[in-house]
DNA sequence: TTTCCTTTTGAAATTAATTTCATATTGCGC
DNA sequence: GCGCAATATGAAATTAATTTCAAAAGGAAA
């Protein structure tokens, strides 16, 4: 490497690159030296440190956060907001604006997006800018959780968005669990059903949230999980909830009968979508935990504090 | 521009792509955006500053000064060498070693060099290093200055540098300058001697001093320039020589009458040449200036002493 | 609204950068 | 010196980045 020892060479080398913007077939003829000789001369001299960039970062600790949460479930990608500027808006409210600007940028135009119910999702997408872009079709990932609470059910919530995006949106007339394995199967069976829940398994993007399992979970007071159902999945090890998948604390699957019972996509058969879960909130650093550790999510949407605490969170 | 304008994307984007050497192809995979988007996006950071790129130059004085210098004059690259650390050699020796090291680099395998006469070329000429580059042919571009002094005549320097290569040396068995332009005229006609400058047209790279005009220069010292070839110069304004050629303060080139009278090639004859020119030592200033306002010389080598002294020198 | 002008966009074309690979070269042991 | 392994090199192939361009979309004025 006779060329490429000469620090004061590659000193010159990369300001004509990186300061004059020269290209290298430039400097190749400027220096008279070969073009590939270039490139390893500025190879070596990144590898080197004698190049030094640096990404003025505003968001450096949402950033570092977000490299945490990555590397230690293997996300695709992960965000971070920072929701320390509540003013007179529910925690919720103002996480879901930020992470709504955000995650906006996550879906590409003309695509076809899931979602699944609750007031996470329902916040995010209330929090959604009316943006220029088209999307294609909205479609529910879940049946119904309740006769109440219309608002946050998948159905609603999917309305929502189509209108905001000038898309479609379908409709899954259906509970979200029903009590008996064979009514499920019949009615999965229905063409309005059937074509619904194929759609969605379709769709490029998912966005839903992350829930835990317990009595004060959303869809154990709306009644949508009877006492039993929750038993039994807690009996299973489950701490999440997430679409129509329970998780233990592993990350591994449970929950087989009552997700025969129920109508709507587990996380595996969205395989094909990019799943966006957002979720905060002290309360549901194990159900997250859970639900990342299943490998299934690609984009994972919080706020700083707990990102913290699950970052922080050990195994067992 | 929507998705250029978010800036916490456009962080995200510049860390995958610049710290974590992502390819734009990866990040426009990893977020769903389009390739010349992602490209878009890395230029507006860069752009508005978001990217900053430093490069330590432990060499940043004489980077300063070349910047300087190839903006005065429009070369095509300088070389500022800081002689200060003179260690028992004469500041000559000192400069060439170091001016060795660099040029020695714009030299490229296999090519064809000619080389001037004096003192600074052989000083460079000694220092160049032995290294494994071979070079095809080495070329005198003039005649003899003296009868004596051989070891700083073109063709001692042309011989030397050659054996350093491994390269073939040719021989210009002429004088420098011949009292009359008849003569002259003969002598280039000679196949011997027109075939040595024919080739000395042809060089890849011609290395050339930078002389002064007046009693001290070395052609006048040692009778190559008649005490009235000089006064003729310099009643046209002469005050540089360089090869064959010499140059008034604005850099017109003079002295017709005994270039005619001259065996060797002006910097015009050379201009399919990169040329190569070093000078150094207050005295020079002027002809230096003169030299390079010529804009016949692609490359100039000097000193940081020097390198000041010819930045600050005005026109008149 | 409708029109026109400006801006934005991604596909494709172009240009640039990097890697591969066969060749050449050096330094080292014999 | 001679051969061998390790390294270095540039031509060519590959891959990556950027620009061009035509189409679409937004926004301002009528």
């Amino acid at each position: 490497m006779g060329t490429i020892r000469n620090k004061r060479l590659m000193v010159k080398v990369c300001e004509l690159y990186f300061l004059q913007n020269k290209s290298q077939k430039e400097i190749s003829a400027l220096l008279g030296i070969s073009r590939p000789q270039i490139c390893r001369i500025i190879t070596t001299a990144k590898d080197e440190g004698i190049v030094q960039i640096s990404i003025s970062n505003p968001y450096v600790r949402e950033t570092e956060l977000e490299h945490l949460l990555i590397q230690k479930f293997g996300l695709r990608d992960a965000l971070v907001v920072d929701s320390t500027s509540i003013d007179g808006e529910s925690s919720l409210q103002s996480f879901a604006k930020e992470a709504a600007k955000l995650a906006g940028d996550y879906i590409p135009q003309d695509s076809s997006v899931g979602v699944m119910s609750g007031y996470t999702a329902k916040a995010m997408i209330d929090a959604l800018e009316p943006s220029s872009k088209k999307l294609k079709l909205i479609v529910p990932l879940i049946g119904g959780i309740s006769t109440t609470n219309m608002s946050i059910h998948a159905d609603t919530l999917a309305l929502n968005m189509a209108m905001l995006y000038g898309a479609d949106a379908w409709n899954l007339n259906a509970p979200a669990v029903v009590s008996e394995v064979s009514l499920a199967k019949s009615l999965k069976k229905e063409e309005a059903i059937a074509r619904v829940l194929e759609c969605g398994r379709k769709t490029d993007i998912a966005l839903v949230g992350i829930g835990n399992l317990n009595e004060e979970a959303t869809n154990v007071r709306l009644g949508s999980l009877k006492k039993e159902d929750l038993a039994q999945l807690q009996s299973q090890g489950a701490v999440a909830s997430v679409c129509g998948s329970y998780f233990d604390r592993e990350g591994r699957e449970v929950g087989g009968e009552i997700t025969a019972r129920t109508i709507g996509l587990t996380l595996g058969e969205l395989r094909r979508s990019k799943i966006i879960a957002a979720a905060i909130g002290d309360e549901k650093t194990e159900a997250i935990c859970a639900a990342l550790r299943s490998k299934k999510v690609d984009i994972f949407v919080t706020d700083m504090e707990t990102a913290k605490k699950v970052v922080l969170e050990d195994k067992i």
